[in-house]
DNA sequence: TATTGTTATACTCTATAACTATA
DNA sequence: TATAGTTATAGAGTATAACAATA
């Protein structure tokens, strides 16, 4: 329509394409864990808990940017399904360290496969070798904007 | 710790990285547009009147996948400043056809800049030929999945 | 009777801040 | 008094379904 224009409407960036793809994935995986009866937020508790066992709940929640409220009901939620357990500490009974259990190990096993699969899904349309050059690409991206590895950053609106 | 297992807990596949990338662009790019005053399904709605002129509501609505009701307060934040137009069809008095307005268009062009900036800061640690591997990647994998360029599949909850 | 857009209602999720128990 | 965890409250955002206007 309008050609004296340098770029006139040639569609969104590189980065709407990223974020449209990583939501896009995100919906597909929260299907996936809902087999399991996990919800995201569900699944990143578990996940760093397994990473960080013993954290009281204020360190957990500063790592993960939320409210420590928050993270009241999501405990609540796995450990009354014997995944997580809380563990007072008897030298300061105020602070409850965080374990997962063996039937929460369970499960994070079965997350792991559900991952894999997850990921062949959505990479399944690449070579291995092209999977790796995305992956590498990703990766240093994601190390250049400090991104904590395993930590999604939604998860405070998630 | 486990080494008799194949790949005992070695971290989240790329899938989860680009999602938690997706997430941290798509928050950005709403620090971004809030400068502008404008939420990201507002950004969204705006942009994609402007590649569809003249649709009515419910067509939109099918379109991005999110009941028409949620529309009526969308438009009216935006029609309410003068970016977007509701004109009724003299033949069917029911439809609301959908115009974006020149000062519509003009908000636009500030957008684009804005994403334009934005992709520099996302993808800064790259070579421009590395971005375009990265781009090329993205799209092959946006495209097996069959989704539509320039909608986000989060529209129908952010 | 069917369809477009709108409004009403209820539900989910979240952050903020008050509260308790320990220190 | 200060801190860890919990509960209470209120706000934002959403989908569902009822509604009014038009066909």
């Amino acid at each position: 329509m309008d050609a004296t224009r340098s770029r006139p409407e040639d569609g969104p960036g590189s980065a709407f394409l990223l974020a449209a793809l990583g939501a896009y994935a995100a919906g597909r995986f929260t299907e996936r864990i809902a087999a399991l009866d996990l919800t995201p937020p569900q699944t990143g508790l578990l996940r760093i808990v397994a990473a960080n066992p013993g954290q009281s709940q204020q360190a957990l929640a500063g790592r993960l940017g939320t409210p420590p409220s928050r993270l009241v009901a999501l405990i609540d939620s796995l450990a009354d399904r014997g995944l997580l357990e809380r563990r007072r500490n008897p030298d300061d009974r105020r602070l409850h360290a965080l374990y997962v259990t063996p039937a929460g190990e369970r499960l994070l096993h079965r997350v792991a496969q559900v991952g894999r699969a997850h990921d062949d899904a959505i990479f399944g349309s690449l070579t291995t070798d092209e999977r790796g050059t995305l992956r590498a690409l990703l990766a240093r991206v994601a190390d250049a904007h400090g991104l904590t590895p395993g930590v999604h950053p939604g998860f405070r609106r998630l």
